[in-house]
DNA sequence: ATTTTATATTGCAATATTACGATAATATTA
DNA sequence: TAATATTATCGTAATATTGCAATATAAAAT
């Protein structure tokens, strides 16, 4: 139907799979990037750097705040976006745990 | 008009954002879980223990298999789905690449 | 050969995502 | 205050994803 049935599955599983979706998009890789890439955090020239729309990217900045990787000042001109620290250390270990407890010792 | 314009973003970019994306569903999580504990890697009660129809579980592990997430044997009676291993690492180490790249060291 | 068992494919409906133009909102500058 | 600059929101269109019923396919068992 479109809907994803989220509630038949753990929240560790869930919340995995929301952190996933947000990077699931080259351009919030690239946005994301190029924030970490920024001594000043000064990050209004998001749109010509990645080359979609000033809309399109105020949306996937959203998407990315939405999982609480982004802190900073959002309001006004001269807003300054950065990786919240111990957001991102958070979702790069559910991503390590992930990945290491997976057991491959089959076939 | 929900066309990613994938065409605008480097190689890396995309890679990663496509894993990311095969991992955006907890379905596919469990999936993925579910396979790594299985001992003899014969996986035909998927669809009991996930709990969707049987479509759709085959719908998933095509996802994963699409990203050479997934070997063994795919045809006929008593398929046998185990995790890629060299596959698995590869993606584990793009995902711990781009985690560990990201400077943090702003506002 | 027919039935059984297990997975794949097709077709469709519902919802989600992606993208942008138009416009609103907010703050700075002249 | 008016003009400018920058981000947010709304509305809308196009495409993608999710899910399942129905059906097809393939191998094994009877």
């Amino acid at each position: 139907m479109g809907v994803s049935k989220t509630h038949m599955f753990s929240l560790t599983q869930n919340e995995l799979a929301q952190a996933a979706k947000v990077l699931a998009h080259p351009a919030r890789i690239a946005i994301l990037e190029y924030i970490s890439r920024q001594e000043n955090c000064i990050c209004n020239d998001l749109v010509d750097v990645i080359g979609l729309s000033q809309p399109t990217i105020s949306q996937h900045l959203n998407e990315i705040k939405k999982i609480g990787l982004l802190k900073g000042t959002f309001e006004g001109k001269n807003l300054c976006y950065c990786i919240n620290q111990e957001r991102w250390e958070e979702l790069q270990h559910s991503f390590h745990v992930f990945f290491t407890n997976i057991n491959q010792n089959c076939c």
